[in-house]
DNA sequence: ATCCCCTGCAGCCACTTTTC
DNA sequence: GAAAAGTGGCTGCAGGGGAT
């Protein structure tokens, strides 16, 4: 018999080329990925992979059957994830960390407006988000665009705000030097470096390059919120992105200076799975109360 | 030779259906 | 409603075959 299980597993497989993969995605052994594909190919009644050796390809069946089972699969999404409100039921919404902050007063706001409503929201790395969003583990995400401006298949991309990149200096440390200037403060003091393994972490060593700004590096940690407490300590001086509703211009201990004419910005967005109607409500709703705000 | 991946099989478990 | 039987799907292990 076909079942959705099996398609889903086929789906798997031909995403990742083998049925060991496809097992471990699936949390299931690798013998019953392969039962279950013994079984789809008994109920479609169509040879659907080439096994030669510890190689598997789809056959041209497997390849025609590929679009036609993701079709049911979106269908069967859409059917079990759209209640008649789609702003009914659980949802998962994950951010990276600088994001958060800023996505969990909306998150509010929206629990506000639709109780019946219930989100569950995590943080995690932009591209652990998008593998995530990609296996259906989180529904929607707000992640920092690639540099390369590449977008995953079967996603969509809808762009929130841009964040200028910015010295963030402690205000005394700016006002005491002489002819201060974005250089000039880094000769002298310490550099306090977002994470470079992440996406922010690019976008830092992009503007610093294209500023052509040197750094005497001091510590390197994966929380804007920590690098500016320290900066307000005097312990350094950082580059970072202007966070949206940061409010540091405000802050009587810090400095925010431009570092390059037009800045270089670092570009926040949703993902969501495509051919998913609640996911895409939802994700309008967000981006409408942050634009509202 | 070793590694990796697939198939086959026995046994186990959870769930459903049947019987009383 | 409870027990027994049937079914489906899983794991663990052994073994085969191709790639490195």
């Amino acid at each position: 018999m076909l079942t959705l299980r099996m398609m889903k597993t086929f789906r798997l497989v031909a995403q990742t080329g083998s049925f060991a993969a496809a097992a471990e995605r699936a949390a299931l052994t690798q013998a019953a990925v392969s039962l279950q594909m013994r079984g789809l190919e008994d109920a479609v009644g169509q040879r659907l992979f080439d096994r030669r050796g510890r190689q598997i390809t789809l056959t041209r069946q497997g390849r025609e059957l590929f679009p036609r089972i993701e079709q049911i699969l979106a269908l069967t999404a859409d059917l079990t994830a759209s209640p008649l409100d789609a702003m009914q039921g659980p949802v998962t919404i994950g951010a990276v960390v600088s994001v958060i902050g800023a996505l969990s007063l909306v998150v509010a706001e929206l629990k506000t407006a639709h109780p019946g409503l219930d989100v569950r929201l995590t943080s995690a790395r932009s591209d652990e988000l998008t593998d995530l969003v990609e296996q259906g583990e989180v529904d929607i995400a707000a992640v920092v665009a690639r540099a390369d401006d590449a977008r995953p298949d079967g996603l969509v991309w809808t762009p929130l705000y841009t964040e200028p990149m910015v010295m963030v200096v402690n205000r005394e440390v700016w006002d005491a030097t002489p002819d201060a200037n974005p250089q000039s403060v880094l000769d002298e003091h310490a550099f306090l470096r977002f994470d470079r393994r992440v996406r922010t972490g690019l976008v830092v060593e992009q503007a610093l390059r294209a500023a052509k700004l040197t750094v005497t590096e001091y510590l390197e940690l994966n929380s804007i919120e920590t690098i500016v407490a320290l900066v307000r300590k005097n312990v350094g001086v950082s580059v970072l992105p202007l966070l949206h509703r940061g409010d540091w211009q405000a802050d009587p201990l810090l400095r925010i200076v431009p570092i390059a004419e037009p800045p270089l910005l670092r570009t926040v967005g949703m993902i969501h799975r495509e051919h998913d109607s609640r996911t895409r409500d939802i994700t309008a709703a967000i981006v409408g109360m942050l634009h509202d705000v």
